[in-house]
RNA sequence: GGGGCCGUAGCUCAAUUGGUUAGAGUCCCAGACUGUCGAUCUGGUGGUUGGGGGUUCGAGUCCCCUCGGCCUCGCCA
């Protein structure tokens, strides 16, 4: 085959009158008299090829050219003359005189995409067209950018003493968490494997096995609703350690974004980031993922509120609810009462019933439940508030859950539309002191907020019998921009302990056994204390590159119903695949 | 499982209150053009309006079902 000697990114004036060969894609053809023209373009760039006029022959060959056409152009480097240089090429001072082209590969017509990134495509044709989507530069970057990334994690980890390990893929099911992908078994009959949704229990048993510091970028497979930043499969910066506690585990990870923002973004990163306890982002933000590129907290009037004559406000108190508000400055003018509307109807899908709002505008307040403030618990309002002129108030009252998802809700949402959110700066913090249960009302039972392995806090241990629910942990999250990024948290290593949470979660004995039977055995074992973080590689990516889902940084992704309109997956198998996995399908 | 938006030429879109033979740009084909670079100019090809059913004298438009895409609530230890 022909071998190039350049890629077309790589001609300047430097190499005027060489002799070249490039190897590209045909982007587009201009046809002027006798001469042609073409823009051949590879992964690092395009170069123009001149086609002269004096070279009929040639010409023909040129003829038969067409858009994506993969050719090789041999030929001779020379400047274009100055008044035809192209400043928007890094190669526009030169041009390719062709002396030979070979056809390598014809493209079929009509091509069903537009690579120029100036036109836009749906995304299901690109899709459908995946590989040719790959060919638009923005995507190039993108793949590259996830490369390098990848590429920055592995080598910083090496150089503290990591050991990339990996886990298998083909595991075993253990319901809790998320709904697993299963795998049927040939061999064992009626048994399956299921993909893990993390590598959780190996990267501890890492650590019995004495490794002492893991990481790995791992896939994980969980069987949800999809998502904008949310696929099927997703891959995972996975991490535990030994002897370590909640701040050596933050350190390192800052460390980690600390070495991507020099070596990748080439901008500086703050560190350690903020840290942030659970309770108190729920109360300032009503979220325990808060956007802190927005300084606005939430606040409670609930103390005012009970001494109005609004009837929604007392009946929420009297319920064990709050008043709580969110005040936006130099907001007023842009909500209109059908905007307002819109936004209570929006707090609807967080079981909110109703919406309050206050604006402050020729120095007054203007609310419809104006009258049932007097003028002083008005003025109280604004102080709290610190609400001046053409500040608006929005205030949410019912039990403490809906106000703070209503309103955390409203903050993210008002903070979008009003443009106060830089998508170039990146606002980090870590949230700490999670509950170590949550309680499921359908099946009265406790739950583990963050997962079963998940160490109490110390302090909490007196609690764990008598009053759960208010039992904290050593779970962690780790929040960029208002999107968790993962959790982790110091694990339990000791097999009494660990035995104990699996009572609380009402276990039996016996199910406690067959699935983490031998788990809970390796835990005998001399078990290191130990601790970890698994973050979300894609959203990572996402983020740090401004796009929109993770889709964009995943070569070939699936749609919001888990299919791909590619290859056509999933789809159905044959009767002789079924029998030998010993499987029927349901009629209907 | 629920809610919202969407589906018209290969691609990106338009089509008045339900009213003539569904248009435009681009792509492709042919011709013209000796410095273009999203070339330009002239002409041409290209349609099961996602699919099915219904209402109507008449449906891209209204109704029902269905398929597909995007967003979102629930869900995601």
């Amino acid at each position: 085959m022909t071998k190039r000697t350049h890629h077309c990114n790589q001609l300047t004036r430097q190499e005027n009158d060489q002799n070249v060969t490039l190897i590209g894609w045909v982007q587009n053809i201009r046809k002027i008299g006798k001469i042609l023209f073409f823009t051949l373009a590879d992964k690092h760039g395009t170069t123009q090829i001149v086609v002269p006029d004096s070279n009929p022959n040639l010409l023909q060959i040129a003829q038969q050219l067409g858009y994506q056409y993969v050719v090789a152009v041999e030929g001779k480097v020379r400047l274009r003359p100055p008044k035809d240089v192209n400043l928007n090429m890094t190669t526009g001072e030169i041009e390719v005189v062709a002396s030979q082209l070979h056809i390598l590969s014809p493209c079929a017509d009509p091509f069903p995409l537009s690579i120029d990134e100036r036109d836009t495509v749906s995304e299901h044709v690109r899709m459908q067209y995946r590989y040719l989507d790959l060919r638009r530069p923005s995507m190039q970057e993108a793949l590259r950018f996830r490369h390098n990334l990848c590429f920055c994690v592995r080598e910083y980890f090496h150089q503290q003493g990591f050991l990339e390990v990996d886990t298998p893929l083909l595991t075993k099911s253990t319901p809790e968490g998320a709904r697993d992908y299963l795998v049927p078994s040939r061999v064992h009959p009626g048994q399956f494997y299921a993909l893990p949704q993390s590598p959780q229990m190996f990267k501890q048993l890492l650590m019995i096995g004495g490794v002492e510091k893991y990481f790995q970028i791992a896939k994980c497979f969980r069987d949800e609703d999809l998502r904008a930043d949310r696929q099927p499969e997703f891959t995972q910066i996975d991490v535990e350690m030994s002897f370590v506690e909640p701040e050596d585990i933050f350190s390192t990870m800052e460390g980690m974004f600390a070495t991507i923002f020099q070596r990748i973004l080439q901008q500086p990163l703050s560190t350690p980031f903020p840290r942030i306890r659970y309770s108190e982002a729920i109360e300032k933000y009503g979220s325990d993922k808060p956007d802190l590129r927005l300084e606005i907290a939430l606040q409670d009037l609930s103390y005012i509120a009970q001494n109005t004559n609004f009837r929604v406000f007392q009946n929420a108190l009297q319920q064990k609810g709050v008043v709580k508000g969110i005040c936006f400055p130099n907001a007023a003018q842009h909500y209109s009462r059908k905007k307002l509307d819109e936004l209570a109807t929006a707090i609807q899908d967080f079981q909110a019933k109703g919406l309050a709002w206050i604006k402050i505008q020729n120095q007054q307040p203007q609310s419809p439940i104006k009258k049932f403030f007097s003028p002083s618990q008005l003025k109280q309002l604004q102080t709290l508030f610190q609400a001046n002129e053409n500040a608006l108030i929005l205030i949410v009252a019912d039990s403490p859950n809906v106000v703070h998802a209503s309103l955390s809700y409203l903050r993210n949402r008002l903070a979008k539309e009003l443009g106060l959110l830089d998508d170039q700066h990146f606002a980090f913090c870590w949230i700490t002191d999670y509950p170590l249960f949550e309680y499921n009302p359908e099946e009265e039972r406790l739950e583990s907020l963050h997962h079963p392995f998940t160490s109490p806090h110390p302090n909490d241990l007196h609690l764990l019998e008598k009053d759960p629910l208010s039992a904290r942990s050593l779970a962690y999250d780790l929040v960029l921009n208002g999107v968790e990024l993962g959790s982790g948290s110091i694990r339990i290593h000791n097999p009494q302990i660990q035995e104990k949470i699996f009572q609380l979660l009402q276990l039996p004995q016996e199910e406690i056994q067959k699935r983490f039977g031998f788990f809970l055995k390796a835990l005998q074992y001399g078990t290191p204390p130990h601790g970890g973080i698994a973050l979300g590689l894609d959203r990572i990516l996402m983020l740090l590159g401004g796009f929109e889902s993770i889709r964009e940084v995943i070569a070939f992704p699936k749609t919001a119903t888990a299919a791909c309109p590619m290859t056509g997956c999933p789809s159905e198998v044959s009767d002789q695949q079924l029998n030998e996995l010993h499987i029927s399908l349901k009629k209907g």
